[in-house]
RNA sequence: GCGCGCAUAGCUCAGUUGGUUAGAGCGUCACAUUGACAUUGUGAAGGUCUGUGGUUCGAGUCCACAUGCGCGCACCA
């Protein structure tokens, strides 16, 4: 069996054999798991569906990385875990991906010449090859999810969910139709929300101008093309250059339509800006939207025209520049304005400006008739709003519970959802797009229905389809079943644990809350972990565009998964963007290979594994190690509970590659008969490494018969160390440092020292046959009496004598002398602090006792090295 | 404009509640090596923790201000 293992761990002949093991085991379905039992504690994660808009790129290896440890660890633990796979079918992204795909295949209008049944069939067939590529992928990644429970944010199931929820919303006159200003996307003839709006910078002018000759009021604006639909001008109320003008109408005929405007009063104006009036175009700007609604209310109304439509042209109401589109009105009006003398001012300026995160185009102000979801209106017997449930979720829990507070993992992401959740507006959910949830509404003449087809001839359903976070903001309850009532939605939900990425706080996080709390009264999840972005070497974002792309899969293939997991888990701290290199992976594959290696030489030692239920150290380097261990254990264990995976993974390769392999096992050779601690070690400390590298510790674990790794009990803290033999054993390390250093120092190769003496030595006296083979001397002694003519090593109160073959005199007096110039400044340092009144009067007095107890050993040293000093001369 | 984050070794980053002479990986230099591992071992060099003030017995850590970089939200008049 041990002479079975191969010089080197090869992932990938091992990799795809261990996940079908796992998958035969049946393991990642909680109910199969060994000793689960109705009451057992129960852990849930559901996976971020990754969008079938393509294949999983380096974030998704951060993530599955992120929530495979997480499962694997719970699962470790005894808990049932449940992580639940899915993809998304991402509506908007997936239909422009298509289309932009079919367009540079040759077909200008996808929507035009295919029509709705054929592009949805169109982008039904490349979402499903998206899909089993991702499904197959995430396997790659080794991700441990229950594959039975796999869901779609757009199969039957889901359907049904978001059906039912849009129903209910509506019943409780949540949801509503509404005619207002929308985010118009001209390029992908659809509206979006405020998420999926990028602002980008760019220059633009602003133009000062009087409607006409005779209006007395100039205004400023960057978009001259839809002063055509201005109904108003608003001013500061309390503005003495214009309040004369309050309330009074002008008619002016601007650029060959007929406008009437008419001077209004807002605080909103900011009399500062420009000239202190605002030309109000209602159709045309969301702010100037509210002030035509608040005109309303105030009965003093105000008139509203569109003027630019739906196809990014001018309409008919828009004068002498209808019919044209928007940037060639610009330049026609602001050739009007000069013509006609009417211009002020042209003044470069920086604006920023909202574009499609899809399409890509700037993005319209357009009103139209959509669906909305109202965040204001008081929910029916819950006697709260929607943005009410948002906020209590984050901080005094639901109704004031405690279990159903969500906490957000690093705690700043709190303070901007909140921020988010007072500025939220009503949410457009209606798109005009084909993939997609269809709205569950039907209309037959004046009549609407929400819900189900109703009974009868003629009804006809809503051709718009439902904004794609609808369905994934249900994702932690649709994929347990709801809206029946399930034992999966009563064991696992709220879930547990997720982790995402900050970009998509606002997009899903703030979402799932909210149907969450809507629908079932119940937080999704107890702790969300927010990470940052994966970045190239250079710290640029991974994009197509950019060329920068790195298959995950080619790297599992070349280095391993569990290099790679490794690799993006370390050094990435929670929110924090990290880099991706070459070199970290390959740093991970050999701290891999060096687990495997050390488990090989234990397996050729003890004459295969075995496993050890308990073992009793027999001498101070076993109690040592052991006791590290478990402090490793322990350390390990507090660190992924707090979600600090990087510094585990610190903490877990510190223990593997020094504490374990560079002294213990170099002690194991010099002792012998240490199999049953070394295989006591490994095996448990497999098990601490797995939920970082699965595969190479599944492999290695075939080798104890103890079953599958994956379903092992996480290790017990059982041992501890003396204070006592704690310091016995740090002097040995440091004498053996000492020594090497001296060596190196000398240019002396060990096997070229005659013999070591120690004088002095205390404990170490016990330990001489481990210092001679960890320094590689050949011969060691302690003894009462100094050898002659040779300067020693002074570590503690030993004196090491290491006899040469040729000793220059003078550099062993500058070796002493810098060795007391060193002491003698601690010293000074040390007694300067103690000599302060206020240091010994405040400071605790553990902290005052250490610094007495350094000075004490300082002042130790430096009397040996003076000694040593006085016998050169 | 409002808010947030980051600034620590050549590079990439750690650094729980303030308490040894500030750490790791990679890289660099020197040396070693036929017994688990060159995907290795040993040793070394390398930092006034961005700056200035403050709080404190004590600050990389807390506070204020400044500088540089990144990001979010508004303002799209």
């Amino acid at each position: 069996m041990a002479n079975e293992m191969a010089k080197a761990y090869e992932a990938r002949l091992v990799e795809d054999g261990i996940y079908n093991s796992w998958l035969t085991s049946g393991y990642f379905t909680p109910e199969n798991l060994p000793n689960v039992t109705d009451s057992t504690e129960a852990f849930t994660v559901v996976m971020p569906p990754p969008n079938v808009t393509g294949v999983l790129h380096l974030g998704h290896a951060l993530e599955n990385s992120l929530m495979d440890a997480m499962a694997r660890y719970q699962r470790l633990l005894g808990k049932k875990v449940l992580l639940i796979p899915g993809t998304d079918h991402a509506a908007i992204a997936t239909q422009a991906k298509v289309e932009k795909k079919l367009m540079s295949e040759g077909v200008k209008n996808p929507r035009q010449e295919l029509g709705r049944d054929a592009l949805v069939e169109k982008i039904r067939e490349f979402a499903e090859g998206s899909k089993a590529t991702i499904l197959k992928q995430v396997k790659k990644l080794g991700t441990s999810a229950d594959w039975s429970r796999l869901a779609y944010t757009f199969d039957d199931k889901r359907n049904v969910a978001v059906n039912e929820l849009f129903t209910r919303m509506y019943s409780d006159g949540l949801i509503y139709r509404g005619y207002r200003v929308v985010n118009w996307s001209v390029k992908g003839q659809s509206t979006c929300s405020d998420d999926e709006i990028e602002t980008i910078e760019r220059e633009s002018v602003l133009y000062t101008f009087k409607y006409g000759k005779d209006f007395p009021i100039a205004i400023s604006t960057t978009r001259p093309e839809t002063k055509v639909g201005d109904t108003a001008v608003a001013v500061h109320p309390t503005d003495d250059r214009y309040k004369a003008f309050i309330g009074k109408t002008f008619d002016v005929e601007f650029a060959g339509a007929k406008l009437s405007i008419k001077i209004i009063a807002s605080e909103d104006v900011d009399p500062s800006f420009g000239t202190g009036a605002l030309g109000v175009t209602p159709a045309h700007s969301a702010i100037d939207f509210g002030m035509y609604e608040v005109q309303k209310a105030k009965q003093d109304p105000i008139e509203i025209t569109q003027v630019i439509g739906a196809d990014g042209k001018m309409t008919a109401d828009a004068g002498s520049v209808a019919g044209i589109g928007f940037e060639a009105a610009r330049e026609s009006i602001v050739a009007w304005l000069k013509e006609q003398s009417l211009l002020e001012k042209e003044e470069k300026v920086v604006q920023n400006v909202g574009t499609s995160d899809r399409y890509g185009d700037v993005i319209e102000a357009i009103p139209m008739t959509q669906w909305w979801l109202n965040v204001n209106k008081m929910i029916p017997n819950r006697g709260k709003t929607l943005r009410d449930l948002m906020r209590e979720a984050v901080t005094t829990g639901l109704d004031g519970k405690s279990d159903q507070k969500v906490s957000i993992t690093p705690d700043r992401f709190t303070k901007l959802y909140l921020d988010r959740v007072e500025n939220l507006r009503d949410w457009c959910l209606s798109r005009q797009l084909w993939w997609g949830h269809r709205i569950p509404a039907w209309y037959r003449g004046e009549e609407i229905v929400v819900g189900p087809k109703p009974e009868g001839d003629g009804w006809i359903q809503d051709e718009d389809t439902l904004d794609t976070w609808f369905s994934s903001g249900s994702w932690t309850f649709s994929t347990l079943g709801w809206p029946e009532q399930t034992t999966d939605l009563k064991n696992y939900h709220p879930t547990h644990w997720i982790q995402m990425g900050y970009e998509i706080l606002y997009l899903w996080l703030m979402r799932m809350i909210l149907m969450s709390t809507y629908a079932l009264n119940q937080i999704p999840f107890k702790d969300a972990y927010i990470h940052g972005i994966l970045r190239d070497k250079d710290g640029k974002k991974f994009s197509k565009s950019s060329g920068n792309g790195i298959d995950p899969i080619e790297v599992i293939e070349e280095y391993g998964c569990d290099a790679l997991r490794i690799s993006v888990l370390s050094g990435n701290t929670p929110g924090n963007d990290s880099r991706y290199y070459t070199e970290k992976v390959e740093a991970a594959r050999n701290l891999v290979n060096k687990l495997w290696n050390i488990s090989r030489f234990i397996f050729t030692n003890a004459d295969g594994a075995r496993h050890i239920e308990s073992v009793t150290p027999k001498t101070l380097a076993d109690k040592w190690i052991l006791a590290r261990f478990s402090e490793t254990t322990k350390k390990v264990s507090s660190l992924i509970d707090r979600y600090d995976f990087s510094l585990a993974i610190e903490v877990l390769r510190d223990f593997t590659w020094n504490d374990f392999a560079d002294w213990y096992l170099e002690i194991a050779k010099i002792e012998k008969e240490k199999d049953d601690v070394l295989l006591y070690i490994l095996e448990r400390l497999l098990i601490l490494w797995h939920p970082f590298a699965p595969f190479v510790t599944e492999e290695i674990y075939k080798n104890f018969d103890s079953g599958m790794i994956i379903v092992a009990k996480w290790p017990a803290v059982e041992y501890e160390l003396s204070s006592e033999d704690q310091s016995a054993f740090e002097q040995v390390c440091s004498t053996v440092i000492a020594v090497r250093n001296y060596l190196s120092e000398h240019k002396t190769l060990p096997k070229d020292v005659e013999s070591i003496t120690m004088v002095n030595a205390g404990a170490l006296a016990e330990m001489e046959s481990i210092i001679g083979g960890l320094t590689k001397v050949r011969s060691i002694r302690s003894s009462n009496e100094r050898p002659e003519s040779i300067t020693p090593i002074v570590v503690g109160a030993a004196q090491i004598f290491v006899q040469l073959p040729s000793v220059d005199a003078a550099s062993e007096k500058v070796r002493i002398e810098s060795g007391i110039a060193e002491a003698t400044k601690f010293i000074a340092a040390q007694e300067s602090k103690l000599a302060n009144a206020d240091f010994v009067a405040r400071a605790p007095e553990k902290v005052i006792a250490g610094e007495r107890q350094k000075l004490a050993d300082l002042q130790e040293k430096l009397a040996a090295l003076q000694k040593e000093h006085a016998a050169l001369l």
